[in-house]
DNA sequence: ATGATTGTTCCATTATTTGGAACCTAGTTT
DNA sequence: AAACTAGGTTCCAAATAATGGAACAATCAT
């Protein structure tokens, strides 16, 4: 009865449909009690509160006396392992140090899953903000540098794949929402190597950004510096575009030697 | 054929079988190809074989192109929320910084999960080792100082609950290993308020932690100091202690007003 | 007390997982 | 090159677990 959904839906198979209620719960701004998740995922309430508690048996939630669900440790746990063994991370890590030493300001290191950067790995000096703020975080790729970065490197199926559906946001005045406004981009940034976010995602911020592929086309990724419109200008960016590209170039002939032959 | 079983298995139900799948391909330290993994669990291939195909269509396990299993990104990213929106992280955010700012050491800041301390929080100066080296890690609770101030505040039950097992590790020549030392261990940090681990996780390592747990005996924390044996004595670990204890006395008086009626 | 809302349990029906075996594919040896 | 081997993938009847409607219990507001 509900066969012709080939598009990525959350529901496929127990195990989809267990982080499909995860993934509501966790990502959730605000705590949500049984009755807030049954509205949510319409669900029948039977089936719903057996993947509950499936959910707190395993540790990925837990609940509160007051009957709130809330994100379990266990996923810290896990997501912890898997960041220290992250091999690209590890290997990016000392490039990312490098960047920071020249330019001063703040290095990311994100990949492109989907339509989204997930970040791996920052540097920053004096981190004004508190900690961590930005490892696993995700954000929109059509609008951050790396994410522009990594998109210009797709083959233009998986391009196509990644514009796909036309909520594109309008983050501030200078997000590009267009799409072939977003195309002429992704080839300027071909042409030049380097992609720069001209505060199109937060006011303010600005970014220089390169890409990172692996040789199969398996999976693209990028590196940025990161700084406040106020004391970073658009010509100082450009000035670190080339040291940039550097690193990504580095980490990238890197890449084959630890990825590659793994054990 | 296997219903003897309440402990806590990871077996139990299909949710539980993939997690605990995941856990092994993630927790294990060297990447795992199909076979190592199918030699670990001890599973049918073809069971096998779609467990690990479900896990990497829902993003929680990557395939690379030789056949590699490792973690995923989406891992990290419900991680990355889990953290930004846990609530007791947030309440006892501004008490660590004051912590480190009157001690100038590391402040951890852990939770106790059946017998482990998972650590939520961190915060020090200028950090050596890379940045949140520690955030999500597990550390076996009788010998930390998080772990040993948690596990005092525990009602005799869930103590003896934690504790089962033989297995435990002798890390350095300091750990307590016996089970009468540790009971004893545990009724002196009740009547001291305080934990102190004296190099008994790691060689060179000195902590005080005291206990923090809310009112409903749901869970149990604890909040440390941390630092190098060549530079904190044991007598300066006694003089921060009621600092330390202050603060968690801090933290728990603010804890109901957040964590109770939530929305 | 009474009614309304929220959370939990039950169980026949239905869909998914299971696991043995056959089947590929690539690399190695005779 | 042919035969062998090991790693990886697909198939399908039988076993098992998930489904979801409805009854039940516990709270909360009136």
């Amino acid at each position: 009865m509900e066969t012709e959904r080939d598009t990525d839906e959350g529901g496929t198979g127990t195990l989809g449909k267990a982080m499909a209620v995860l993934e509501t719960v966790t990502l959730a701004e605000r705590p949500m009690r049984f009755t807030d998740v049954l509205a949510v995922t319409r669900q029948p309430r039977g089936t719903l509160h057996r993947q509950l508690s499936h959910l707190v048996r395993e540790g990925l939630l837990d609940l509160t006396p007051d009957h709130v669900y809330v994100p379990g440790l266990r996923l810290l746990k896990l997501a912890a392992a898997s960041w220290a063994r992250n091999d690209f991370r590890v290997v990016a890590a000392p490039h990312l140090e490098r960047l920071h030493g020249h330019t001063g300001e703040t290095v990311h290191l994100g990949v492109l899953r989907g339509r989204e950067i997930i970040y791996l790995d920052k540097v920053e000096s004096r981190q004004a903000v508190r900690m961590n703020s930005q490892i696993g975080n995700a954000s929109p790729a059509y609008c951050t540098g790396i994410g522009k970065a990594a998109l210009s490197a797709l083959p233009p199926a998986a391009l196509d794949a990644a514009l796909r559906g036309p909520e594109r946001r309008r983050y501030t005045p200078n997000t590009i929402t267009a799409l072939p406004a977003l195309l002429a981009e992704f080839e300027t940034v071909r042409t030049e190597g380097v992609a720069f976010d001209r505060e199109e995602h937060e006011p303010g911020i600005r970014c220089v950004a390169a890409p990172i592929r692996d040789v199969e086309g398996t999976f693209f990724a990028g590196i940025s510096v990161t700084g406040p419109a106020y004391r970073v200008s658009q010509e100082q960016l450009a000035l670190w575009a080339p040291q940039v590209v550097e690193a990504a170039r580095a980490i990238m002939a890197e890449l084959p030697a630890r990825l590659g032959p793994q054990r």
